[in-house]
This record gives C-alpha cells, sequence and structure tokens, in this order.
DNA sequence: AGCACATGCAAAGGAATATTAGCAGGTGCC
DNA sequence: GGCACCTGCTAATATTCCTTTGCATGTGCT
C-alpha cells in the first residue's frame, strides 16, 4: 500500500493517452533522450516534451541531465519500474482516499 | 492477449476519474439501480448516468432492465469482473496495437 | 558566420470532458 | 389530482486536454 486513490487516477489519466503509453513502451526498451526519442516516435519535439513532463508528474518516468562527450546536453528518460493490478476489488479500497473536491487536477 | 491498445487505453481513460473510480467501487459491494446509486454516492442522478455510460461503454460494467414488484422500471447495474496487471512491459505489448492516426508533421 | 544538433518555454486554437439544468415519459398510492 | 418514486434525453456551460507554431538558449564543427 503506497498510493492514494487520487494518485492512482493521476497514474490512469496520464496512461489514457496513446502517445503516452507508446512513450513508455519505448523507455521500456532503454533510456534516451528527448530529441531521438520524438524521431523514432515520429512525434515533434514539443509535443513530446509536453507527454514526458506528465509522465514524470506522474511519477512513471525519471529525468537526468547528462552531458555528451562533445558537451551538448541531453536530458535522458527512463522508466520507473510500475506495478498495479486493476481489478474492481483494489479501485473499491483506492475508492476510500479520493477526494472529489472541483478543480482538483494538480 | 484479449484486448487490444486501443482498447486499453479506453479503459484507463475511463477509469482515469475519481467518479467512475468510486461507482465502481461501490457496483463492487453489490448491483445497484440508478436513482439509489446517486443517492448513495451523492452526486446527480444526470451526471451518475453520463459516468454510467462510459463504463459502460468501456465494458467494465452492464446493465439490466428489471420491474420491481410494485411495476417499477428500474435499471440494475453491476460490475464485469475485470483484471488489468499494468506494467512497463504490459504497456510495450499494448502499444504495439495503437493506432495513432494523424499525418505526421515530423 | 552558418549549419546541425541539443534543450526549454509560452501562446493560441481546436477538440474533448465534465457538470448542471430542464424537459419528457412511466408507475403506484393517498 | 398531486406526490413520490423510477427512467431517459437534450442543450448549454465551464473546464480541461491536445497539438502546433514560434522563439529562446546552448554546444561543436566547417
Amino acid at each position: 500500500m503506497c498510493c492514494t486513490g487520487d494518485d492512482l487516477v493521476r497514474v490512469l489519466a496520464t496512461l489514457s493517452n496513446p502517445h503516452r503509453v507508446r512513450v513508455v513502451a519505448a523507455l521500456a526498451g532503454g533510456r534516451n533522450y528527448v530529441s531521438r526519442l520524438a524521431r523514432e516516435l515520429d512525434i515533434s519535439r514539443a509535443l513530446l516534451q509536453v507527454h514526458l513532463k506528465k509522465l514524470e508528474a506522474a511519477g512513471l518516468v525519471s529525468s537526468r541531465l547528462e552531458l555528451s562527450e562533445d558537451g551538448k546536453a541531453m536530458k535522458f528518460y527512463e522508466v520507473n519500474p510500475f506495478s498495479v493490478h486493476l481489478t474492481p476489488e483494489f479501485l473499491a479500497s483506492a475508492a476510500e482516499t479520493l477526494t472529489i473536491e472541483k478543480g482538483s487536477p494538480r
């Protein structure tokens, strides 16, 4: 037991976008940096950055800024291992720690 | 094994709403009809109906119209058992059957 | 200087969601 | 008839999300 119901909802919301699923899938095969990942997934870099931010905000990926040998700053992303067993019973327990306030996404 | 990546995304999108999680949680404790469920969850019936429709469209719940002893039409909902093990590896396999349609402007 | 590559961010428009309010229908009971 | 229940729909609003476009920074190489 580690996450609140709100955290779960945030994770599910984050993974409810095909682009972000593909990003996680790509990173599951190994870490990568933004520009290259954008080329491999064939999406714009700006779009990828937005999705990466959401994934990181949800705790699904981590980033690390590194300097390549030729001095260029490159931001590497990698997946944080996670495991959620989605069942009605699990949702029932998660619902106990769920706030319903309006304008809550944050 | 059974669902496409698109189906998975749809399920996750459906469960990425606190109201719908609470609905599933409530139904996990037993079937119920719309008006009563709305009272128990303390939300408007119109709102609940919208969420129930989405849950049913995603295949997470089922509905059945029944007649009470006193002749009133009552729509009962119940959860369809489901089990999704959410991991990076699982997403990687799901991503293979994921449509993105859209021109790719590089 | 100019090109290729890396990063970041903000504004703007369109699309999709969430929620409310209000209407319609039905039954049975006092 | 008038309540108290049940069901269903729509239109209109507010809000959030998605995506593109554009500009800013920096590096190294020719």
